[in-house]
RNA sequence: CGGGGUGUAGCUCAGCAUGGUAGAGUACUGCGUUCGGGACGCAGGAGUCGGAGGUUCGAAUCCUCUCACCCCGACCA
């Protein structure tokens, strides 16, 4: 490919609305375009890399002996209706009419059309199992957009959906997607960690997601450097702590602490750390109230407490349901003297502290040296809801763990019969017995997977490609190549004969100065670059100079070709 | 949706408090000089100042409404 002919508008400044370094690079380096708000068009070089993506995703899942399909963007509302989710996905997707007025959605995910397929055209357990996957546009209208393609409306998901006989066959098949989606990740060159997750919006039961690993990811991940544990730190179990509660030492006191709303604040006023108070979270959910406690330097984990039996979906309460049902308004809330029908759950590490800190229920007020079983009753209810923080032992008692930031690539989901129930996508058995499949399903943010790329490799001076992902994997930069026929004639040939070879190569013919070229190659990422000069040619040599590596090394014309060769192999 | 912010040339931004000919850098076009790390000179094209309404002799600037986008929170590949 010439760069005369092709099209890559780069950028020298990023457009204002970019934050992230991928969003920004990713702009500049005329690999997208905004549209609109998460609506990005993929310009020639950045659909390159895309594709790159999705050729090593295809491979690897026909490796693993998926099959590829394409179901339609566009999906009827009936399919909907009857698994349940035509409200409960809710505003985040994409509701549209026909000239019919009939409805229809453009397809967040496709659970629901490719149970339809299932059930239609899979009678007998003869036929299970069956993995069928697509690698396909999807929308959802994500509440906020954001870190251009990371976190898009419309975006490129590989999506797969597995059926079989029994419980066993999709933990086996399951086991089979976790191996293929190692490769995938593998291959691609990116560092990632795979962790068990929560299921979430999708349901079922056991769930994995993979990350890649980048101080800028949205999700945080717990891992143990000692032992395979790894969860997200929705899920991550934070256990009890083993010491046994202390003994109170001295008398509970009440303490004025005028002003003194926080946790932080109290405990620096009274001088005390600040993992010494127990931080009072009031929640509400359909008609009671409930007070959840944590140690000041923990965080509640959201996740973990909308499991609790009996407090689901909750929120947090107003502050004017909080004078109303304790009388005290928020910031000096706590659990001693609480009326009745506010319901305690205190965190694990809660429950083992003893003279500890909290609100009076008074404004202006803190209790200290507290202590359950003293100055209040014991909590009636004890859980795992905080999130845990690095330190924390780690759940399978082999180590300490550790926490580091993800960007989600990747989320293996073990359906079990829930779609395949609501749906009656049912099989007849060995036994002549109709049952409910037991489905899969697994998905890949491929376009998400090229900005995480980003986010793993740069420089100052743009875009460094894992070598599998680069959209051209040799850039020649032909100095003076418009006035010097010796260049020229070097570079065509060169091109000519990569190109031959099977070795993408980019070759910038424009005719720029050295230093136009060398910035544009180097934003664009291309691993490597030939430098094609008069200077060079007189003694018969040309510079290659591999991305991110420190010094160009002169090689003879002759031998370049074979010497790239052997670098890319 | 709640909170904060920004809309002026393809991109980055100035101009707005105090209304009076719409600007700079970069990118783009032409000519010339340059030519191994984002060259220089000259000439040029390019903007309904997000939109609508209002105040005014006169609005990018003041007022009202509206739209879009960005950032912080709940959602997710």
């Amino acid at each position: 490919m010439r760069v005369s002919q092709y099209f890559i508008p780069t950028l020298r400044e990023a457009p204002s609305e970019a934050e992230l370094v991928s969003h920004k690079l990713m702009l500049r380096a005329g690999l997208i375009k905004k549209l609109g708000s998460g609506l990005y068009s993929w310009l020639p070089l950045g659909l390159r890399i895309l594709r790159k993506v999705e050729q090593v995703v295809r491979e690897e899942m026909d490796r693993s002996g998926a099959v590829e399909l394409l179901l339609p963007a566009i999906q009827p509302a009936e399919l909907w209706q009857e698994s349940g989710r035509w409200d409960v996905f809710g505003p985040q997707m994409l509701k549209i009419r026909d000239r019919h007025e009939r409805d229809f959605c453009f397809g967040p995910t496709h659970e629901e059309v490719i149970t339809d397929i299932a059930r239609q055209d899979v009678r007998s357990y003869r036929q299970l199992p069956l993995n069928l996957y697509q690698i396909q546009t999807k929308f959802r209208d994500e509440i906020r957009p954001r870190f251009g393609v990371m976190r898009s409306r419309e975006f490129v998901m590989k999506d797969a959906y597995s059926f079989h006989t029994d419980f066993d066959d999709l933990k086996r098949e399951y086991q089979n997607m976790y191996d293929a989606y190692t490769r995938v990740f593998t291959r691609l060159g990116l560092r990632y960690r795979s962790v068990a997750a929560d299921p979430g919006a999708i349901g079922g039961t056991g769930s994995h997601e993979f990350h890649v690993l980048a101080d800028s990811g949205e999700d945080a991940i717990a891992f143990c450097p000692d032992s395979d544990y790894a969860a997200n730190i929705e899920l991550a179990e934070a256990i009890a702590p083993e010491q046994a509660r202390k003994q109170p030492s001295a008398k509970m006191e009440k303490t004025p602490t005028p002003g003194k709303t926080t946790c932080e604040q109290v405990t620096k006023m009274l001088g005390l750390p600040l993992s010494q108070s127990v931080k009072a979270l009031a929640l509400m959910n359909e008609d009671d109230m409930f007070m959840l406690l944590v140690r000041g330097d923990h965080h509640l984990n959201e996740i973990k407490a909308s499991k609790i039996p009996g407090l689901g979906a909750f929120r947090f309460a107003t502050d004017s349901e909080i004078e109303t049902r304790i009388g005290c308004r928020p910031g000096y809330i706590g659990p001693v003297g609480l009326p009745a029908n506010v319901r305690v759950i205190a965190d694990r590490s809660v429950a083992s502290m003893s003279d500890f800190v909290c609100g009076a229920n008074e404004a202006d007020y803190h209790y200290t040296n507290v202590n359950f079983g003293r100055d209040l009753d014991e909590p009636a209810e004890i859980a795992d809801i905080r999130n845990i923080v690095a330190g924390d032992p780690s759940p399978d008692g082999k180590g300490i763990l550790e926490i580091r930031r993800g960007i989600e690539v990747g989320h293996i989901f073990q359906l079990r019969t829930k779609y395949s129930e609501a749906m009656k996508c049912t099989f007849l058995d060995d036994a002549g017995k109709t049952r409910a499949m037991e489905m899969g399903c697994y998905g890949i943010g491929v376009s998400r997977i090229v900005a995480a790329a980003i986010e793993q490799g740069h420089d100052d001076k743009g875009i460094v490609w894992p070598l599998p992902m680069a959209p051209f994997k040799v850039a020649i930069a032909a100095i003076g190549y418009p006035r010097s026929e010796p260049v020229r004639d070097a570079a065509n040939a060169m091109h000519d004969e990569l190109s031959d070879i099977g070795i993408e190569v980019l070759l910038d013919d424009r005719g720029e100065r050295p230093g136009v070229m060398f910035a544009d190659l180097e934003l664009i990422g291309i691993p490597y670059r030939v430098t094609i000069g008069d200077r060079g040619l007189k003694e018969g040599t040309v510079e290659v100079q591999a991305r991110g590596e420190g010094e160009a090394t002169k090689v003879d014309l002759q031998n370049v070709v074979s010497h790239l060769k052997s670098v890319l192999a």
